[in-house]
DNA sequence: GTGAAAGCGCTAACAG
DNA sequence: CTGTTAGCGCTTTCAC
């Protein structure tokens, strides 16, 4: 079955020169002449060689792979990102090689361990482990990217998103309804994105409102089991942590025979596709996969090139509101 | 930054044993006497060894990565199977690589060749390239797997959810209750799991039953795209090629003030996570990702341990009536 | 611009 | 059970 491997010797027997010649062709390291290119080129393609990764990546020292290490694949927020630095870093010849840790902070360090074993660097998105984690991470000596997750003491490089300012608007604009009585869903404990999003919603001191935090957790199912605990306040708008807690909520809430927003507002954060397409659609935060991937990547690649670890990219943006928000009845 | 990386010799040195010692330890291949095992094992911890993946690769000449090839990586559909085999394969000490051909037939031959060259095999999920391209991606020595996709010719391994029955089951459904003029909305034209809907819906012989196909694609948006289309039908039932075009063509049905399933019934297929979230809640077919995915592993693991390619499993399923299909007005 | 040769770190016969 | 050794296929000085 498996026919005998076509190596750089053979290629190089065949077209007259020597291995060294044929590698740097390929590699496009150093300049060859017009004629041996053309001469390895077609002995290559006459015997149908491929470049061995593997030994391409030992003898040189570079994988040209980047793990990314996503503590929950099921969550559109983070395929949508994925999916474009997939693609920013296949420009770049580069492939991503993932491993999903479940939201499990324990499995984070075999996981990124294991990532950085067979790749160049390792980009990790809302990372919930402790920095001392991230830490022996970074001593390997590998590039190491951090998204959604601010990191003051080690010198890694991050990319963020604001979300404690929209996250503000947000709210202001559920007061600007009317509504007085509020509640925020809180999302997943050790993310720093949760933290954010609650610290917005603590800093809201208008007077007359009151903001009742219900714990949740990240998932649809998390939203729709709180509608009892959010129906139990009596409140008039939530405002949960994301897009997917939003989602489970209205269910839930519908389940109960309350309308949204006719009864009560519910706002998300993220604008995953399907947030324009629930009835309501979602009034929410935009999170800009685009910018995130890209400058993600764009820096990733950078460290990789030996750029000085430690810059900080911070983007910004805003609320979008579409039905789910209404004034109180 | 670097600190010269610790290899087995060093260890083998440390530990006053030779290199292939400590190889056998850490590959536990095969016995080494309890004495050495320790001494190699409290010389690899003091020293802070860890193998070398790359080494080990081209050495072993197995990588233990398998390549996944997705069409759309922003399909809940496709996350989910991956998800799982993710999991799946981490127990058996594998890597997943992925790799998204964005719906693009053309990317398909090239990044399954990339994704080739730094795994042990390959596994297609909805693969929509010809046939010639996955007789290719066969030569080159490597296990190929296929999943949603039917593969005669070809000795390929495979893993198939049969649409047909389940399909034919819901479009029942709809007649049974008194629908007579549907509409089949279509989904990717050279998607296997399109065809065998279709076959499906077109099977459906009823005397007085008519069904109309509209193309439409495979996302959200063709799913609003198509309402007006729909529309112009004067159907009172859609079944949609999957759950995302059903969602979506809810939301353009909303936007146009019809209301599902008061006047028009709609079904999806696939019963992503959001299926059950939506209002109404979609009537579907259970696609068992869970099982998809586990033997999908389970016979690529096969396949890496020397199983002879060919097997083809099927697994079947059947429709989930919820509250997007009611009776015609 | 081109070739020779020394590894990259590890595995897997093969001997003992 | 353990050690020796020859590579895996390619990159990369270093000479020419």
């Amino acid at each position: 079955m498996s026919t005998e491997r076509v190596t750089i010797r053979h290629v190089a027997h065949s077209a007259g020169v020597s291995v060294a010649t044929v590698s740097r062709v390929f590699a496009q390291s150093s300049s060859v002449s017009e004629e041996l290119t053309a001469r390895v080129l077609d002995a290559a393609r006459r015997l149908g060689y491929t470049p061995h990764a593997v030994a391409q990546s030992l003898a040189s020292g570079r994988t040209r792979v980047v793990g990314v290490l996503v503590p929950n694949l099921a969550n559109p927020y983070f395929y949508a990102l994925i999916k474009n630095m997939l693609h920013e870093a296949d420009r770049d010849g580069y492939r991503l090689i993932v491993a999903d840790s479940d939201e499990s902070l324990a499995a984070e360090p075999a996981l990124g361990m294991s990532l950085l074993g067979r790749s160049d660097g390792l980009i990790m998105l809302s990372p919930r482990c402790g920095s001392e984690v991230l830490k022996e991470l970074g001593g390997q000596g590998k590039p190491i990217m951090v998204v959604n997750r601010q990191i003051d003491e080690l010198g890694l490089s991050s990319v963020l998103l604001d979300n404690f300012t929209p996250m503000r608007q947000l709210a202001m604009h559920t007061v600007e309804l009317g509504h007085r009585h509020l509640v925020y869903l809180q999302g997943p404990v050790r993310s720093w994105q949760e933290k954010e999003r609650w610290r917005a919603m603590r800093s809201l001191r208008v007077p007359g409102v009151t903001v009742t935090p219900i714990r949740a957790g990240g998932t649809m199912e998390n939203g729709r089991d709180s509608a009892d605990r959010v129906l139990a306040t009596g409140c008039t708008a939530v405002l949960a942590h994301n897009d997917l807690t939003a989602i489970g909520l209205i269910a839930g809430l519908n389940e109960h025979g309350v309308s949204v927003p006719g009864d009560i507002s519910v706002t998300g954060f993220d604008d995953i596709p399907f947030a324009r397409f629930t009835s309501p659609a979602l009034t929410t935060v935009h999170s800009p996969q685009e910018d995130i991937g890209r400058a993600t990547w764009r820096m990733t690649a950078g460290l990789l090139h030996g750029d000085r670890p430690g810059a900080r990219t911070m983007l910004t943006t805003q609320p979008v509101i579409r039905a789910s928000t209404a004034p109180p009845k």
